[in-house]
Order: structure tokens, then C-alpha cells, then sequence
DNA sequence: GGTGTTTGCTAACGGCGTTCACTAAAGCGT
DNA sequence: ACGCTTTAGTGAACGCCGTTAGCAAACACC
């Protein structure tokens, strides 16, 4: 018996499978640093090549260009965040809806503020990438994320916390799209109202626009402190939602010695 | 008398200057086609003086430099959109504010999806800017942008038509900053309180965050067709400001056949 | 016509992504 | 232990990029 054969009967990946890997990891390692660093335009197969001690064409033999570097990293910042949201669910008792609601949507938006160059390649334009670049591990993981939202939303549903607005705007096509997505979800979808996916859409979109906003740093001239109006479009979102909505235990922007 | 004097007596730009100003204005042109077609990175010093038959060092008599001619070109894209958006507005009769609201947003929403590679280079992450580039201009053309919903925001205003929120969460600090922004838009400030501008800001996120899913395409997998989700986002929030909804006339997404 | 300014050029430096031909090593079967 | 195959990595090269420095022609002005 071999000892490829013997690796594969267990299981565990060859040695060369292994050090292959920690290459790959080490190559996403140094170019997220550079991302965070630099920006997008600061990632280049040359500049990691050389930190690692290495030419740019050996970099080729674990990607396939500078354009499907950049997705990958993109997909592990994906499922880096999703983790993060997932991780402040889990530290909410399981009961408290409300909370855990909470809980993640304020997640969300610190690990935006926190990982801002992450951010902006994760929901900026898509720019940058070739129509060759399969973006196919980019969005598979953007999906799991988007599922960890939409546990939350299907919980709520089913307690009937809102009433659904009556559909019409949506069209059948767009329905059929709702419906779809709703399937690609891997939820038990059949239940699920398309009304309620344009309302999970619109709850999205509206937290998405508040981080985006602060992240992109578009409203500094009005204001540099964001989570008064992130705290107060959480709760305008929440209400709508039938979620009760609590102020954040301790504000950076709380004013000590002027008490209201 | 000198011609350049003469020039100048009449006020009109010496022939120095108007052959000048056509060349920068050419360059800026071509950047702006190669921003449309290839993306912000797109953009290059080289490929323009190339299709001008110059050589690329010639232009930095022009330009400082590829990122300050980005942000040239991006006050200019601000000035476009404003004009846009302007000339929507007017081509409703003065007095119906509600109209005009209406008219105006969905002029914004319509320039950005028709012009998404400059919208996601003036409304994206602010990526690709040393911070030595001074972003000045571009600021400047933004604030004029902002200003041209700042109006419309001040009648609705003088009108009573929304119960302001109590300003609970506005600590002094960020209506410091509210107060400098209302400031800065040159209008009669003073008679606007401070949940004004959080109410406008909160309208303007959200505007903001629905045109951006669509232009950077995030919510691709989920819907093709945005413009319901923003028809029904518009809705929402003019109500809450008690101005009239009217759906458009003649929707892209209209099914005929099916009247509901 | 002489003078200073403006304009654009060439040459050059360093950095980039990517391809190709090639070597050295590691793994594998016998 | 020995060939054979697969893999990892190199060096050279091509063409792109931004940017700087030095220089020559065109121009405006007196």
C-alpha cells in the first residue's frame, strides 16, 4: 500500500496537500494584510511574492491571478464576518429574540467600522474584476452570511411580530426572483410570504445604506460620530419589525455629567 | 497696449487660456469615457495622452497627477448630477413641493443607475486617494450637490408637514457638528433646529443605501429589478415625512395584462 | 529681434500582471 | 534503490503603469 493511498484511507491530506495549504493560507495572510494596509489598489502578487521570499510567477501556481486572489480573500472575510455576527448571537440567550436581533445588527456594523478597507471590497462596487474572475467562492460565502440575517427574519415571522404589506408592487417576475432566493436560502422557504422577503430586503438595504455611509466616510462634513443616527435608524427599523428596541449599554458618544 | 491686456480689459480669457482650458477639458472628456468603460482603474495617464497623440508627461502640465485628475473629473460628475437632479425639479410647477420631492429622488436614483461606474467612483469607499491628493474640489461640488436636497428639505420644513423627534440621542457634540453643516450649506440656519438635520441625514441614508445596493448590484442574487424595492423604500420614508406618494406613471417593471 | 514663459518631448526609474521555458525537487511505483 | 511523473519555483521577457528630470521648440511680450 501506498503511502498516498494510506493518507487518503484515513483521511487526513498528504503532506503535500498540507504544506501546499499553509502556502495558500500564507499568500491570503499577507495579502489581507496589505488590503488593510494599502486599500485594494495596495494588494500586488509582486509585493507578496517578495515579502514571502519568492518570485511572482510561483505565486500562479496557487492562484490564478491577482483578480481571484482578491475574491478569495473576499469569500474568508465573508465567513470571517458571518462568525463574528454569529458569535454576538450566540452570546444572547436563545428566548430573547429581541435582543439577539439587536445584538447582531449592532455586530455587524462594529465589525464594518472595524474592518473598514474589508468592508469596502466586500460591499463596494464591483469593480476591479474581470469577467473571466469567478466570483463563484465570493458570493457562495456571501450567502451564508446573508443566511445568518435571515434565521433571525424567519424566527420573527413566525411570531408574527408585523403585519406584511400588501404586494402591490410586486410583480409576478419579481416574485418568481423572491421565491428564488428564498429557495437558495436552504430554509423550509414554502412558508415564507414573498412580501416577506421584499420586507427582510428592505430592512437590509436600510441597514446596509447606515454602514455604508459611515464606512465610506460620505457624511463626515455633516457629522463624525455615526451611531446616534445608526442607533436611531435601528430603531425606526426595528419598531417596523415589531422588535423592541434598548439603547446601547455604553455609548462612546454618551455624554457623562449632563444626564437627560 | 498689450493684447493680453486688451484681454483682459474686456475680461474675456486670453487665447493662452482658452486653448488651455480645451485641452483640459479634452483630457478630462477621455478620463471620463475610460471611467465609464474599463472602471476606475481604468483610468490611465499613459492610454489618455496616447489617444490625444501626446506623450504622458505632457500632461502633468495639466494635471498633478492620475488621483487629482480623478477628483477633477469627479467635481465634475457632482455638477452633472446636481444639474440632473435640478432640472427634474424644475420641470415641476413650483408649488407642489410633494411632486417635486418625488420627482427629484427619483431623478437621483435614475442618473446613478444609468451612470453607475461614476456613481460608484463619487458615492463609493474612498479608495485610491493619497492622502496628499487634496480632495477639495470634489468636497466642494459634493456639498453644492447636497445642497440641491437641502432646499427642498427647508421648504418641507417650513411647512410643518413631519412632527420633529425629540433629540434624545444628539449629544452636544454632534449638534455642534449638525449646526456647521447647516452652516456651511449657506442657508438661513439658524431657524433649523437640530432633529431637522438628523431627519434629513436619516432621508438621505436612505435614499443612499438603496441606490447603492442597486448600482453595486449586491442584491443581484436576490432581485434583478430594484425598482420596485425603491419605489416601495420611497414610499416609507416620504410618508414619514408627510409628503404624498404617487406611483410612477409608467413603470419599467409594469406587467400589462395583469392589472391588480 | 531679443527675452522669458509655456508646452511638450525624450529618456529613465521603479513597479505592476502575466506568460513561457526551464530546473530542481518531491512523490510515487516497482 | 532506481526510474518516472508531477509539482514548486526561477529568470527572462513583454507590455502596461505613474512619475521625475533635463531639454527643445513655440509662444507672448517688450
Amino acid at each position: 500500500m501506498t503511502k498516498s493511498q494510506l493518507d487518503r484511507g484515513i483521511g487526513r491530506p498528504t503532506r503535500r496537500e498540507r504544506v501546499r495549504e499553509a502556502t495558500l493560507s500564507e499568500i491570503k495572510g499577507i495579502a489581507r494584510r496589505h488590503l488593510v494596509e494599502n486599500g485594494t489598489s495596495g494588494v500586488s502578487l509582486r509585493a507578496i511574492a517578495r515579502e514571502m521570499g519568492m518570485t511572482a510567477p510561483g505565486l500562479y501556481r496557487y492562484v490564478s491571478g491577482i483578480d481571484s486572489l482578491l475574491i478569495l480573500i473576499t469569500a474568508d472575510m465573508f465567513t470571517e464576518l458571518a462568525d463574528a455576527v454569529a458569535e454576538a448571537d450566540a452570546s444572547v440567550p436563545d428566548e430573547e429574540t429581541d435582543l439577539r436581533i439587536l445584538t447582531s445588527l449592532r455586530a455587524f456594523r462594529s465589525w464594518a467600522i472595524h474592518h473598514t478597507a474589508e468592508f469596502a471590497t466586500m460591499f463596494g462596487p464591483r469593480a476591479r474584476l474581470d469577467p473571466e474572475a469567478d466570483p463563484a467562492p465570493a458570493l457562495e460565502a456571501g450567502r451564508r452570511f446573508g443566511a445568518t440575517f435571515y434565521t433571525l427574519f424567519d424566527r420573527l415571522l413566525s411570531e408574527e411580530r408585523f403585519p406584511l404589506p400588501d404586494g402591490d408592487r410586486i410583480t409576478p417576475e419579481l416574485a418568481r426572483e423572491l421565491r428564488a432566493f428564498a429557495d437558495s436560502c436552504g430554509f423550509s422557504a414554502p412558508h415564507i410570504p414573498v412580501e416577506a422577503i421584499m420586507v427582510l430586503s428592505s430592512c437590509w438595504v436600510r441597514l446596509y445604506g447606515v454602514v455604508c455611509m459611515e464606512v465610506f466616510q460620505h457624511l463626515d462634513f455633516v457629522m463624525h460620530d455615526m451611531e446616534p443616527l445608526f442607533e436611531s435608524e435601528l430603531q425606526n427599523l426595528l419598531t417596523g419589525l415589531g422588535v423592541r428596541y434598548r439603547p446601547p449599554e455604553s455609548s462612546t458618544s454618551a455624554t457623562i455629567g449632563t444626564p437627560s
